[in-house]
DNA sequence: AATGAATGAGAATTCATTCAT
DNA sequence: TATGAATGAATTCTCATTCAT
């Protein structure tokens, strides 16, 4: 009994929480993240003000849930795919790239990855991109390095060539203008990714 | 005479939008773009918050001027070197990715670029990528196309080549860790990019 | 068996309400009366935010009730010490005084007393001194008229020369640096109380 | 010219201090210091809530410069009166009373005095009362000891005497209901002062 | 009785911008 | 042109109090 009422109030506590992202990434979306105040926050998540800081610290605190938020899960499926030891480097790291791009694809959050290629949305942008690059430019450097090992690439020090890979895949989202030229667009950076690493055989679809 | 009195005013106008637009610069790369006030920058240009207003719109406009004058100048000087028809393609393609790296990186912008690095300060450097890059994907873009049409480039669409190619060259900051690693990084960003393009020929130093 | 029901949970309630008036007084004391949140005291109670205004109609009702706390009991002691017909009046004052200093001077609010002298603890010890002055005033006014009548003290108005006293008795605290002063300066405060009020005979101990 | 025009500014500046000075003691002797608001202050100055910033820190800040002001001034009057080696202890300690009284019974402090009796308004008089204390002790036990040597008192230690009387004086306030009583209450006070440090000549008018 | 999540009015402070001099 | 005092809307955050469970 109490621990089904302690679940219950868990998941509403929850679903508080959750209101209040869902919100944050819409007004995030809508407005930018520095012009968002915490006063649209709740309104959009229509709580009351007091509400939003009895989940969350500050609004500087919402901001990383948010980017957090979009990071994780991503992050352990991206590990696991680029250490998949059954696949070749070059499949390995284009896995990589294409989970890479999944973030803050999902459903909902659709129209926000075309929201922040507005300029004044960049902060937010930056800082999830931050968090990923942190976190995939050792494993993308393991990759390359296995690559090299395995004579499928050739580069020279492992670390910085993937930095340039990380580069030339965030530039995706630039690179697409119409949802409809995805395929293309991958399609060639994957292509470009690994002929850049020296890699000559067929690219893997 | 009155021809003579205006330019002297001119003149100093001149010189005051110059010493707020080196404050600004002073001020940004010290604090950070957000938390630099309109006080801040007066103080350090030693002049009255009025006098801001005399010679900019907005806060804004000063961080637009100050984006604006780190990408002047670079800006010719690239579309040059890239229109230059005496080089390959691949040539004219690393000139301007050498180029394209000097931005910012003048005597007294050194620690500017690197301000630009702390994760606040992202808006700006956005801001000044985008110009850039605003700027250079149609100019690389043609570059590309230019080395499809001779051969020496192979790649679908040359503008989404060129949204890679700026996001391999942007990631030079990010791996170069050490001022004496830029030589082989560069070299090697130079490789990854042409081979990148489909480029089978010995990559130039 | 109902009044025995009623009896025990009064008794719960009123040890509720007591946890309360414990934790509250912990509270001010540690971070002082107006820093002191209801959040503060119902964490330190065990309690729930809620359960506090069940017993107390605010916080400012809880301040009451911890200064009255102190208060309660020790009137009845003075009031009774002062009207003791077997004394003189002399001896009556000072034993009211004496009376007076033990307030707040009990085993576990040792350091409330120390608190309660930082400044921003001034609110709730004027609040508690105003209602034991209020309290005691008349009290002290009736030993000296009764003195005056006795011929022991000379003075003017009793009603004012209550006043005097007590605020030469409330400086006590302020006089006594160190713990082993409290002889001496009670001693002290003593003769200056009877001799300012006219006493000429010798300084009882 | 310039030196006008700075004294000129100078004089405004310093008049707008004085007009939120003179606000935040209206706002303070009305609502008590701690229901004051910053926006009570600027409403009642007739300005903008920025310029209070411009003038004050915070709202602590005028807190104190209210206090300070009210303080300012008599300090040294109190002192010289207390060094005035030309009279006697007993009336350089009577002069020290006197000039103790006057402290915030200016003019348009008058109902400011009247204020600080209300409960809620406690805080401020104490951090003056501190101040006034915190200067004045150790003047009057050096008046004392003074007095001690001279054979006119006889006290044991001068500070904690000191203490008693600052007790007494204090009380004055609180001993005097009406204004017409106030002449009285201060000739008693007298006595009441003197006889208790052992004085046993005419107290002086 | 007890709980604690929710409330929302209100507080202090900042800062881009204006304007009288 | 230059000044810098003044402005006030907007922002973040707090906390006493309420109320559905």
């Amino acid at each position: 009994m109490s621990a089904t009422r302690v679940d219950r109030s868990t998941a509403r506590r929850q679903s508080r929480r959750q209101a209040l992202l869902d919100a944050a990434l819409a007004v995030f979306s809508e407005r930018g993240v520095a012009a968002a105040s915490v006063d649209d926050i709740v309104r959009a998540a229509g709580s009351a003000k007091g509400t939003f800081y009895l989940y969350f610290d500050s609004k500087d605190a919402i901001v990383n849930a948010v980017a957090e938020g979009m990071v994780e899960g991503v992050g352990d499926a991206l590990e696991s795919a680029a250490t998949d030891s059954g696949l070749s480097p070059a499949r390995r790291l284009l896995t990589l790239g294409g989970a890479m791009f999944e973030v803050g694809a999902g459903p909902a959050e659709r129209d926000l990855v075309e929201a922040f290629h507005r300029p004044e949305n960049r902060a937010v942008h930056d800082r999830m991109s931050e968090r990923i690059v942190g976190r995939l430019a050792p494993t993308i450097a393991g990759v390359i390095a296995d690559g090299i090992a395995a004579g499928e690439f050739r580069a020279g020090d492992p670390g910085r060539a993937a930095a340039y890979v990380l580069g030339a895949f965030s530039a995706l989202h630039d690179a697409v203008a119409h949802p409809e030229d995805l395929g293309p667009a991958l399609a060639e950076l994957n292509a470009f990714v690994l002929r850049g690493l020296g890699y000559e055989g067929e690219v893997p679809a």
